[in-house]
DNA sequence: ACTATTAATGCAAGCGGTTGCAGCACTGTC
DNA sequence: GACAGTGCTGCAACCGCTTGCATTAATAGT
């Protein structure tokens, strides 16, 4: 078994004091004492047990990070970016999945609650109250969600998809729809206001579509309900637009000829398909990262519920051409739209 | 901040020995003294601290699962699999990324080591001495490598490279190359292997090119450095082959017009790609099921090192088509080879 | 030379639980 | 009526570690 404390302080002929200091507060031993305590730790092999730590000390080092769904490519970047912050800081992140399932996300959060110094809490497809009563129960940054009195960490997906509407009656487009995404889901919400405002404003229709599950084979069934008419979709993802294509492909419809379609996200995978796919980049990693920072800062101004507001492109590729109306010179089909402002905090 | 177990005990006027039992041994308490600390428990908000109880039981209900990159899609269905095998027995997963670094390895498996009841290491980077080291500190499952005295749950890719070679050549391909994976990978070394000898049994020349990041770039960057007369290659996963075939095609190659390409994993992109990805299966999902149920009986009869091996299939699609060689006829064309005799173990 | 500081270490309580053992009140048995 | 057995509960030690406080020795101040 592994070397204890008390293993080290024998060895090394000091209290088991002597030896947690020499690890958790090394300037209070003598220079002497020290080295012969790390000595005789390193022979035995001895690493703290931080969950012991924690029990005593309140902080585990350690942060949760529950997503909807890892096999959504749309995670994993922000995962990746938040783990290697977390580490920055001598952190670990425990990931864990929640198949789209808003009881999982209670039990999941309770069940780390004790582990963890906060949580990330991405996409949740739970109650606004829930999260608010949970987060009385172990610090919490919300990604991807707003609610009111909680940190959180949201992109803006309801500009990404204004930008992603003009730029499709930009192209002439008048019917065009909505592929939803979960219910439950705040970003989808964002994007279905934006967008049917925008379509509005340029007097294009749009119907709604959904809700859907956010993923390729939601697209997929998505492509089926898509009338006759319709000649753009905007999905709420990348990976039901994929699906989507793939589907209207299935009933010999070609994309971008007779269909465009906009995805959001920009996933890895969207440069790499036939057609590459028009989409809506969002900043995945610097949200991980953001969402870290404040969770860790959650420490200092205690209840400082700060937002933070980052922002989204429109990356036209080949998945998107012209409509039946009038080409819109306002759109000069520039590969990035032009960045907006940057990072909004209040 | 939350109840701990003597506001319960206080609040049901029992010792905390009582409420414990009432928790972890229901039948040595009496029904009705349990029915009163579970009311107080509830209203409590009470929730056993499973840090704290691990400290003296030594089990802690999580396990770890480590894996070299979460965004490479290989993974998540494994993860989700292992996820949920592991929920249907009461515990939770923790993952952790290395992003394809051995010395983070070693230290997440160090740093989850007391917080987990077991980890799986999946696709490991690191030595095998390392291993079998850490391996004496923390219950270990090994995926995707092979290793004498550990438990392990393996692919049989080389069946699977051995049946993509023998497709290729079928179709006539006689000048082949291997865009190998990562050094270190067990699996990159298993196909080299196998891919070898099938080559040298079919008659063909097979080049290995690498080794390469298992990623699109990688793939990607090995367009460079595919011959001319290289009229096949099988790739170390899928993310290469995509970016290959996307690379091949930037040189004005067609594939598979002059160039076929197969890869390995059968992700879920791989069928939404222009063309339709020619793969090796891998049960992924079940690697993730048996890698769980393994790590969790381990316990039982200690050191029953067993390895379970699964089987690999080839999904034909599109991106394989005739090379300048003969036909073979022994290569029937249909959909997916059939599959051999199913899960070995020993 | 004597006291006030300071540095280094030991002591022991406690974090939130579990568990072997002992005690107690009943029951049933002979 | 004594005794063993059974069911339930309390006691207290313990898991591995931290930390406020007391203790000691060495150093500085006057």
């Amino acid at each position: 078994m592994p070397a204890t404390i008390r293993d080290v302080a024998r060895a090394s002929g000091v209290h088991i004091s002597t030896v947690s200091r020499t690890f958790s507060a090394p300037h209070l031993v003598n220079v002497e004492t020290r080295t012969r305590v790390l000595a005789c730790a390193e022979q035995l092999g001895y690493r703290p047990n931080r969950a012991a730590r924690a029990l005593i000390t309140g902080r585990t080092f350690n942060i949760g990070l529950i997503v909807a769904d890892i096999a959504n490519p749309f995670f994993p970047p922000l995962i990746k970016a938040a783990e290697s912050q977390a580490r920055r800081h001598d952190h670990h992140v425990f990931v864990a999945d929640t198949n789209e399932d808003a009881a999982a996300e209670e039990e999941l959060v309770r069940a780390l609650a004790k582990q963890v110094d906060g949580i990330l809490l991405c996409s949740p497809r739970m109650s606004n109250s829930l999260i608010e009563q949970l987060s009385r129960e172990v610090p919490l940054v919300v990604v991807n969600r707003q609610i009111a009195g909680l940190p959180a960490v949201v992109m803006d997906v309801a500009r990404g998809a204004r930008l992603a509407i003009e730029h499709l009656t930009g192209l002439g487009h008048r019917t065009l729809a909505l592929a939803a995404g979960p219910r439950g889901s705040w970003t989808s919400k964002e994007i279905r206001r934006s967008a049917t405002a925008a379509a509005r404003a340029a007097g294009a229709e749009l119907t709604v579509l959904g809700p859907n599950p956010p993923t390729e084979d939601g697209g997929l069934a998505v492509a089926d309900h898509v009338r006759p008419g319709v000649t753009a979709v905007l999905a709420y993802n990348d990976l039901m637009a994929l699906g989507l294509i793939e589907g209207l492909q299935q009933r010999g419809l070609r994309v971008p000829g007779d269909v465009s379609v906009v995805g959001i996200d920009d996933i890895m995978l969207s440069r790499l398909t036939r057609p590459k796919l028009t989409t809506v980049a969002t900043p995945t990693a610097a949200a991980g990262r953001a969402a870290v920072d404040m969770l860790l800062a959650h420490g200092d101004d205690r209840r400082t519920t700060a937002l933070v507001n980052l922002q989204t492109e429109l990356v036209i590729r080949d998945s998107t051409g012209p409509g039946p109306g009038p080409h819109c010179p306002a759109d000069p089909g520039d590969v990035v739209a032009a960045p907006a402002p940057g990072v909004a905090s209040h």
